[in-house]
DNA sequence: CTAGCCTTGATA
DNA sequence: TATCAAGGCTAG
């Protein structure tokens, strides 16, 4: 067992060398949990305590929400359900605390029916990874001079930088003119889906918290809600969680295909990353003058850590997709374009084939509206419209695809 | 109702 | 056995 001051690099890549932009190389950074407690919570910017119902969040945030879950709460905002939600006014309008809870990536899940004390759930391998992509992420700030300052703000004032995939959430959405988080595009409908997390089951790709661990940390666990009813309006287990237990023979109806078919093709993992980001890394090696873009700092982090495959794929798959309906063509980045050829190499057409059906689908459901970008300017970019959720067939509404 | 502190107990 | 993320308690 780790003390405080450890670093758990056991779940790592095996060299946690890293070079920079100039070529030097250096040693990844220290990352302990004390580093925890300098990140700012996710809801409203408050200091956080530690990993609670899923991801870094403050004392109060904490208590907040397992107060709402636990006690079945139901709130409603008097305004226009986008209230700014930070440490001074958190409690203004529970509401939109509550929602941005969700959006954010906390865990309905992890509050205990039973209410029994003490232990450790099923996210602990989570948060020790979590632990390990915060640390990796720092280091190749580090390495890039890619500084935190550079993120663009769009998504959320307070929520800079708390994990890899929001942080993918955040190039997909500022970068390339692509939707904004979907909870403050779209205020979740309370109800047809009460507390609709988007973690849970969403019409984008997941990009909560710690949702690139979906697959590649839980294998052979299944983590039911322990609210489903309430909190979900289903019977279904929770998509992300619940597919090796709870279909062992036949794949669940709300996992998309693309998913499936990739963990099918290659059950190794590691291999097929370091395949996709040898061939990166090549690329980047003939021209070291230029520092990586984003998406090349994502690829690189996903050889450096335990990024998963699957979100990788789903993030090709958000970036592919999208081009053909731009007015201005969007020119994916050019480590893209490699990462996508070296993917089809691994995987031939049985990447590819899947890919483009997920990215059709996608598109049907792309529609074009304006947004503002952050000068207040209208920008093209494309929303996902709500999709009509489809009754499975025992009755139960099915919850959202995540293609 | 909030939020800070306390207690608990499975896990590594 | 230490850790830390759950739930519980309670002053404000």
């Amino acid at each position: 067992m780790l003390s405080k001051g450890e670093v758990d690099c056991s779940c790592l890549s095996q060299d946690q060398t890293l070079e920079n932009s100039s070529g030097s190389q250096f040693k990844v950074m220290d990352y302990s949990y004390d580093d925890d407690l300098d990140e700012l919570c996710p809801v409203c910017g408050d200091k956080v305590s530690g990993y609670h119902y899923g991801l870094l969040t403050c004392e109060s945030c904490k208590g907040f929400f397992k107060r709402t879950v636990q006690n079945n709460k139901r709130y409603t905002c008097t305004e226009n359900q986008n209230c700014k939600i930070d440490k001074t006014q958190r409690k203004r309008c529970p509401y939109c605390r509550f929602q941005k809870c969700l959006t954010v990536g906390m865990r309905l899940e992890a509050v205990r029916a039973d209410r029994m004390r003490g232990g450790r759930n099923k996210f602990g391998p989570m948060y020790k990874r979590d632990r390990a992509l915060k640390q990796q992420k720092k280091a190749l700030i580090r390495a890039n001079g890619f500084k935190l300052e550079t993120v663009p703000q769009m998504v959320s004032p307070v929520q800079t930088d708390y994990t890899l995939s929001s942080n993918i959430h955040g190039i997909h959405s500022v970068s390339k003119n692509l939707p904004p988080n979907p909870a403050t595009m779209t205020p979740v409908d309370y109800d047809r889906s009460p507390y609709g997390a988007p973690s849970l089951g969403m019409t984008m790709p997941n990009h909560g918290a710690l949702s690139g661990y979906h697959y590649s940390s839980f294998p052979n666990r299944t983590i039911k809600s322990e609210y489903p009813d309430h909190y979900t309006n289903s019977h279904e287990p929770i998509p992300s969680y619940a597919y090796s237990d709870a279909y062992p023979n036949s794949p669940p109806p709300d996992i998309p295909e693309v998913i499936l078919k990739l963990l099918q093709l290659e059950p190794d993992e590691p291999q097929v990353k370091a395949r996709i980001i040898t061939c990166l890394q090549q690329e980047q090696g003939k021209n070291r003058t230029e520092k990586l873009n984003t998406f090349g700092l994502m690829c690189k982090m996903a050889d450096q850590t335990l990024f998963s495959i699957v979100e990788w794929a789903r993030s090709c798959i958000f970036f592919k997709e999208l081009e053909p309906v731009t007015t201005t063509p969007l020119k994916a980045p050019p480590l893209l374009e490699e990462a996508l050829r070296a993917a089809m190499r691994v995987h031939g057409s049985h990447f590819e084939e899947p890919l483009k059906e997920a990215g059709a689908r996608r598109l049907r459901s792309c529609t074009h509206r304006p947004l503002l970008n952050h000068q207040g300017q209208s920008t093209p970019s494309y929303c996902w419209k709500p999709q009509a959720p489809q009754d499975s067939p025992n009755g139960n509404p099915a919850p959202n695809s995540l293609l």
